[in-house]
DNA sequence: GTTAGCACTCTCATGCTGAGAGTGCTAGTT
DNA sequence: AACTAGCACTCTCAGCATGAGAGTGCTAAC
């Protein structure tokens, strides 16, 4: 809004007096007042002169008042800097990652989704979200064909990491059973590895060099791999603890409860929001101006990848009011993203990876 | 409350005046007043004669006041009256049901469950709810494993009627996929056609009878089966539409809308209020007193159960205010119902079955 | 059996008031 | 020059009274 420049400006009793209204509000959910500071702070100075400070964090775009004479609420600008430069992350205490880890072992894929999304959100008493890996990115583990009737066949695709995915698809002319199975073999056996977007686009091409001499067989295969890979485009969303954020003040309207439902309808809007954070590692927060939702609706989201191997599948995280604890919900999400992607890479090796 | 026996006391123009004022507040959801019946009401009585019958049938336990000199309410008995003996239920558009039809053929079982809820959800304004078949009563189409990792193997299990679930197993022994190949042919040809419950016990008896002279790949085969098929024992729910409810006047207050997202956060309990329809043909409807749930919230829920030939799979319906449309709702879920039905028996038979 | 009339009750929106909280500013202190 | 005490000012909020409006119940007349 005004001067956001002038970061270095802020003096060390700036600082301090901010993080202490960030702190406090993250707490009390209230306008924070000068009075309140100067009492709870460190710091042994008078109201008064809190208040002249907060007067200049307010014109620095930092702090902002409801209304004159309330208290005064921090900023997104503050609750970046405050992330960005003056939190002091609070690890995950171990009885928590004993709890994460065993509920975050075995299983299939979908059901460590589920999981996860519990988690994060029973641990951090907000909204919490996965989303699950387009299956067309995700290594093909295996594929299997299954009569279902006449022309029909029920594709079932399995990847590396333990995704599932099913479609059932119309062939021109009707397909043996024994037929099926050698096709689903030898496309399991020659194309496991490649994600299903790479498989496509090769029998693509084989199909258009080859036109003239494919026999029966293959041509067959073809037409079953082409339909039969296309399923899941889309990654899918699994939210949990909905109910977490009815109790939260910010949302004591009914007109905001019903927007945010509505928002949260279009899974496609989540997805993308989410999707602003698989680029680069660690963990990513959103807060307020960064989005559409998240703004209208004075949200956060704090989120990161989850990856097997170099290979970054989905991304995982909270949403819930700007007004959260980071300090504990930031080290949560990140450790939650850890352990999801060594679950799913043990469920593809076999083998816990080494640890470090 | 009172005299509910007395039912047959209810003289006709009792009754007329009584299914005016649920009509009316049906529509309104204000509680309606002596003077509105008899402006709006066909019978010409003065507002101080339907003020008489209105007292009489609030004796009877069939109207309530909110308090002195409100006007007044259905009581759950006078909804069940209304939809007993008085209703004249609306078939379902003809536009709609071409609709529905249209969204409800072919694609997966799964797609098809989202797909029905959705469309409850949509063409009655009130949330959809689809409660998926437990997995161990389904029929078995074929079975599939595929080998992970070391001892663990990933189990896939298809019904007849196409719903698909996995389950990672951890044998024994590392079991090599050829042979695992095999087993599956077998189990898939040898059972077909039975429920996986009826397959679990049937190998469970073989298992204790044969002990003795059972060689190792009749072993590996029992164990596969009896842990891959204790797969999803218990039944699924698919919700659409609850920010449909959140318009309704009767959720206005943050702290209803909690107490119901906290209900609903048990699926285990919707599915067993939902599942109190199963028995028996038709539609269902529990108003209020019924369930702990709706009767709390003031909720009704209208459902019914989908088949495919004479097995019940699930049931499916809405839940919404007790005050809904129940002319249109009923018909409208009995269609769905029907339509689900047969769209799971085409999937499962190939030929769309005999139309009556 | 029906209706008109009227007193009574209850809710709801409105406006007022005083208490409380918090600020901004100024003048005085260190 | 930095800090603080004090005070006037503003804004919200809960409580209260008030009056309009809606609806009922009852009674007496048709």
């Amino acid at each position: 809004m005004t001067d956001l420049k002038d970061h270095g400006k802020l003096g060390s009793r700036d600082r301090e007096i901010l993080k202490d209204v960030i702190l406090t509000y993250i707490l009390s959910a209230d306008p924070v007042s000068s009075r309140s500071v100067a009492k709870h702070g460190k710091l042994g100075l008078s109201a008064a002169s809190i208040r002249n400070v907060m007067a200049d964090l307010e014109d620095w775009g930092y702090l902002m008042q409801p209304h004159t004479s309330a208290g005064r609420v921090p900023t997104a600008a503050a609750y970046h800097l405050f992330i960005g430069s003056m939190m002091e992350a609070r690890a995950v205490p171990a009885k928590e990652r004993r709890y994460i880890q065993e509920n975050l072992k075995g299983g299939a894929a979908d059901e460590l989704m589920g999981s996860a999304s519990h988690l994060l959100s029973e641990l951090s008493s907000q909204m919490g979200i996965v989303v699950t890996p387009a299956m067309g990115e995700t290594v093909l583990k295996a594929v299997d064909f299954i009569p279902v009737s006449g022309r029909k066949v029920l594709c079932i695709v399995v990847s590396s990491t333990g995704f599932i995915d099913n479609k059932v698809i119309e062939t021109e002319e009707e397909i043996p059973r024994e037929e099926l199975t050698r096709i689903s073999n030898h496309l399991t056996e020659s194309f496991g590895g490649h994600t299903l977007r790479e498989i496509r686009e090769r029998l693509v091409r084989q199909m258009v060099e080859e036109r003239a001499q494919m026999d029966r067989v293959l041509a067959r295969t073809i037409e079953l791999a082409r339909s039969g890979f296309s399923v899941g485009e889309t990654p899918g969303v699994v939210v949990d603890g909905t109910s977490m954020l009815l109790s939260k003040p910010e949302l004591s309207d009914v007109q905001r409860v019903r927007r945010m439902f509505e928002a949260f309808a279009d899974k496609a809007r989540l997805v993308k929001i989410l999707s602003q954070c698989i680029q680069g590692g660690g963990v990513r927060v959103l807060i307020g101006e960064d989005s559409e939702l998240t703004s209208e609706l004075d949200f956060s989201v704090v989120a990161t990848a989850y990856a097997v191997g170099d290979r970054p599948l989905g991304t995982l995280g909270i949403l819930g009011p700007s007004r959260m604890d980071y300090e504990k919900i930031i080290p949560l999400v990140n450790f939650l993203g850890e352990t999801l992607s060594r679950a799913l890479a043990e469920a593809f090796s076999g083998e816990p990876p080494e640890r470090r």
